[in-house]
DNA sequence: TACTACATCTCGCAT
DNA sequence: ATGCGAGGTGTAGTA
């Protein structure tokens, strides 16, 4: 595609505020956050309409540059090609693009009101857990959950007939040595704040690396196998008020 | 956009293992890792040549769906349009985009052999700090870098004048609890490891938050001011806005 | 705004 | 394959 042309395009359609995609053939400079380069080759660049940049190489899961809404950008003609200068002074981040060719450009405006709905996550485990306390333990009472604020950030929180305290932290997978280390933190916490030490720790995840489950018993906690939810739980709940959108 | 004509396009450019992106109305529903779902609206959906898949809303840092590469998609004609059926085998992932329209079209075989030059980063920082030790004391020699062990990845350990035994984790950013106890860990296993208490836990990062700076002292631990190094680092104050788009 | 922890995290590296 | 930790992490929730 002509140079030329793709300035006009991208200006108007940037105008407007439109979804802007285009194949390119560029070389690449990031400066922010730290500084990063990548040498010239083909890439798919994008423009979304609120400002956010990205960049894909043709493989990988993961934008090769990109740049959060709420800068500005512009196209200088250059002798090479065409600069596209991306900055944000907030975060003062810089992305160039020296383009050489473009291929394809594609601009639209899209509507979208839609948020997604997401079940399976950490804070629908600890649901199920409150919900469902003997997948803990038959005698485990929980009293609150995600706690975030007099206790810390405890993802169960309960006591048993013994009248230990029962700390319960999820991952939805494998427990790590951070999972572990969670645990202690909130169980520390908890201890110092009950002036007791009867506070039991409880790990809640489908998975345990061995480490963890070697530290984990090192600390006199223990583990728990519990797999996370996976049926769409919100959506269930609150079906009159979503059905509305479906339509 | 005729259905009928992207189906084509689609698939011709699926054979060739071109990178896909078109603008389209969808319903979408995945299923793996989580459950998920995302009522009618208006996406930029890409398939990229190596079968990742990404979907992305108007607005936004990141995708709203995606798949990773591996997988198999198909068309499949409908009543209301067209099924888009993502299926990955392997993680039993599938994603499915229920199309209603789409606007436009843009396909191509992209080359790129590049790869991204990154400075700044973590590593760096820790290469720094063995080159020039004083950043973290006057007496401080140190012996390795980005050691992974067993239990962990060190990023710098040595010893001081002493006889000390140090070990130095840095952070990028501010240290927040998980840093603390990221440190505690390595300063742990070293004691037991090599049979002394003579272990000291620095912390080497720009910031600290203040519970962090509270639980390192409490182990005894300290921080050390170090900000990552940055090559490169431009000044532009005369940078104008002109003619920008997003502001 | 700062702090904390989750994420369909992703990615690389070492075991 | 799994474990482990970094990431230009991003994002949400809360004080």
């Amino acid at each position: 595609m002509d140079l030329g042309k793709f300035e006009v395009l991208f200006e108007e359609a940037g105008r407007r505020k439109e979804f802007i995609v285009f194949f390119c053939k560029c070389k690449i400079v990031y400066s922010g956050r730290a500084e990063a380069s990548l040498g010239k080759g083909d890439r798919l660049v994008s423009v979304k309409q609120d400002g956010t940049i990205f960049v894909h190489q043709p493989e990988g899961g993961n934008p090769i540059n990109y740049m959060k809404a709420g800068g500005s950008v512009e196209l200088i003609k250059q002798d090479y090609g065409v600069l596209f200068k991306a900055y944000n002074s907030l975060t003062k981040e810089y992305l160039e693009l020296e383009i050489s060719r473009v291929y394809d450009f594609m601009a639209r405006k899209l509507e979208d009101g839609q948020k997604q709905l997401l079940a399976g996550t950490e804070a629908d485990m600890s649901d199920m857990i409150k919900q469902n306390p003997s997948l803990i333990s038959d005698d485990f009472k929980p009293l609150s959950r995600e706690e975030h604020t007099k206790f810390g950030f405890i993802d169960v929180f309960g006591h048993n007939s013994n009248g230990s305290l029962i700390v319960v932290e999820c991952k939805r997978y494998t427990s790590g040595l951070d999972a572990v280390q969670q645990l202690r933190r909130y169980v520390e916490k908890i201890k110092e704040l009950k002036g007791t030490d009867k506070v039991s720790g409880i790990l809640a995840s489908p998975k345990i690396s061995p480490n963890a489950e070697e530290m984990l018993k090192k600390w006199g906690f223990s583990w728990k196998l519990v797999n996370p939810p996976m049926r769409l739980i919100r959506h269930n709940k609150h079906q009159k008020d979503l059905s509305s959108f479906w339509s």
